[in-house]
DNA sequence: CGCGACGTTGATTTGCCTCAACGATTGTGG
DNA sequence: CCACAATCGTTGAGGCAAATCAACGTCGCG
């Protein structure tokens, strides 16, 4: 709870009684490891604010091939973005990879608050800035970077999630399969 | 100008009042074909509203090849987010690909905006979340499609911008080569 | 007219994928 | 608490999509 109003304030200032407010309008969850937030084909009508725990949101193409599109851990939100905003079922599937809690703000109760509480308008809209700005760069890297490349780059930007996922998401994350993944990081090592 | 006022009227509403205090913030500025409106390496301050002509966003990684990031034309804005957002050096080149006219929205303005015209918060709050949402499924197909794929994508979202932008740009923006895209569009033409 | 950017085509290389087999680890029901 | 299945990571052989390098024709433009 207070990691998410503390998260707030960072962006955009909130009284203590209107964080009372917003947090009137939330509801707060727990999961046990592998559960489903967000199943595709289906709309998404929640965003989930992690308080601890770890989720990732992936889609799976044709051929049965999961691809990592986020993982969120303690401080972020996830969604199904394209789903919540556009009210049509989605591509993205949510999972838990740990037990998890979470703080769950409805599209509904998000239209209110933005009538109650307009500078929430301007928290989302850093955020979305922020995130757009990370996906910018992640899909310049994806262009031009080679899989060793993305590697060493995601362990420097999430350090912590590299003993807490297995193996064949991270390769999923950044785009290789886990064979060739498996291979490349003994070829690292060896150097 | 009016475009610009009915795009942000789509979103948000404005009053004309209010409208014309936002036009009050902006300049208009007119760029011949190939100008460049932004530079890597320099701290980006400004936002482009596209009125007419075409723009693209690209930078060049350490091997001398460019990658575009962006078309925008009629109705599109364009920036480096990244640098203008964090105020550090960007790597973005913004460059006109045909005469082009722009209304400027600085980021001071912009800022002095927020506080007169917050409901300014929410427009680009949705702007950045639909951009976003785009990102991301273009960072999805470029995991898992092919060169073919995301260039009949490419066809079907942008047609208007196939006889505009020379070839090798519609390669660099799918991400291949211009030589490989050469062939593969000669093999998708003989079916 | 001549130069430079563009598009094409061919030969060769390479980064990454596919398929398959096998040990190690995890977890789950009896 | 063990046995067995399922998942995970590793390794190898072979294949393919796309890159690289090089040569050449075309066109727009100063």
């Amino acid at each position: 709870m207070q990691s998410l109003i503390a998260h707030i304030q960072k962006h955009s200032p909130l009284t203590p009684d209107e964080a009372a407010l917003f947090l009137v309008h939330t509801e707060t969850r727990k999961y046990k490891s592998k559960s489903v937030l967000q199943h595709a084909g289906t709309v998404c009508t929640e965003t989930y604010f992690i308080t601890s725990g770890l989720v990732r949101s992936f889609y799976i193409n044709d051929n049965i091939v999961e691809h990592i599109l986020h993982f969120a851990c303690e401080g972020w939100w996830i969604s199904d973005m394209y789903s919540l905003f556009s009210g049509k079922p989605g591509d993205l599937f949510i999972e838990t990879l740990e037990d998890t809690e979470v703080i769950v703000l409805s599209k509904a109760q998000q239209e209110l608050l933005y009538q109650q509480l307009p500078q929430l308008e301007r928290y989302f809209r850093i955020l979305a800035e922020n995130s757009l700005v990370a996906h910018q760069e992640r899909l310049m890297d994806n262009m031009s970077r080679s899989a060793e490349e993305r590697f060493e780059k995601f362990c420097k930007r999430y350090p912590s999630l590299i003993q807490r996922v297995p193996q064949k998401q991270i390769a999923s994350y950044i785009g290789v399969t886990p064979e060739f993944f498996s291979k490349m990081k003994g070829k690292m090592l060896r150097k």
